[in-house]
DNA sequence: AATACATCCAACCGCGATACC
DNA sequence: TGGTATCGCGGTTGGATGTAT
């Protein structure tokens, strides 16, 4: 059995939004908030199906988009955004207040990727086109995903590899004048040396305050044992 | 002026992730 | 726990518009 459609096909429009159309979304939404998408259309008196509205709406009718061309400043904002996520065109939206993911990927794909072509970079990898493929190789270790290495050509060959610290590429090779971490937490602190066998990361429920709980398994109490909460010591369990 | 071709971008489609029952 | 509904994302399409011949 397939996937059930989105919507009747039979009773809704297609292709461009008529004005009409687009003042009943703004004025339902206006009214009623974003939200319920699949319901929308028929509240809103509207033909279309969920998706349509949305996309619609965040494509085009929120009233916080930035019309018109992109600067320089954006341009190589995402340039270098997509170096560091790849087509990731709705986090890469995310930094650029105004703007959508739609946006960006057409004009990623109608400008941006003939200018680094001009430039002779190759829009896909951000490197040289007259470069080697890549200097670099990416292995897992035996059926562990999560460890995965990565080998520069030399070490290759020497059989060195990387330390658990370097074998994270997001943090050996991000762009030093970017900061993509997103966090939660109050500003992060130096930990306290922990004492040797102690644990002292809080558990997930620690993290969401519920120091003491029966399902806490850290060894904390009331939040003290691990010192300032800090995403990076909250272990998923 | 007419036609062909290129470019742009709004909208659609299919799929994975997540929520909900 | 598994099935279904819904949302959101990324790739692709197609029509409008611009430019070249």
């Amino acid at each position: 059995m397939g996937r059930s459609p989105c919507c009747e096909k039979a009773h809704t429009n297609k292709g461009a939004w008529t004005k009409e159309e687009d003042d009943r979304l703004i004025a339902y939404i206006r009214a009623h908030g974003e939200g319920c998408w699949r319901s929308l259309p028929k509240a809103a008196g509207l033909l279309r199906c969920g998706k349509s509205c949305r996309l619609r709406w965040i494509n085009y009718l929120r009233p916080d988009l930035k019309r018109g061309n992109f600067t320089d400043e954006e341009d190589e904002l995402i340039i270098k955004l997509h170096s560091l996520l790849g087509n990731k065109w709705s986090l890469i939206a995310g930094r650029l207040p105004g703007r959508t993911d739609n946006e960006i990927k057409n004009y990623w794909n109608t400008h941006i990727r003939r200018k680094l072509l001009s430039r002779g970079i190759d829009p896909a990898t951000h490197r040289s086109i007259h470069a080697p493929l890549s200097d670099f190789t990416i292995t897992f270790a035996k059926g562990e995903k999560k460890d995965v290495k990565i080998l520069r050509r030399d070490e290759e060959k020497t059989g060195r590899s990387c330390t658990r610290e370097e074998s994270a590429p997001w943090r050996q090779y991000r762009c030093p004048d970017l900061n993509l971490e997103l966090s939660i937490s109050p500003p992060f602190q130096q930990p306290v040396e922990p004492i040797k066998g102690e644990r002292r990361s809080l558990c997930f429920n620690c993290s969401l305050g519920l120091q003491g709980s029966k399902e806490c398994k850290c060894n904390c109490f009331l939040g003290l044992g691990g010192g300032v909460l800090d995403y990076r010591t909250v272990e998923m369990e």
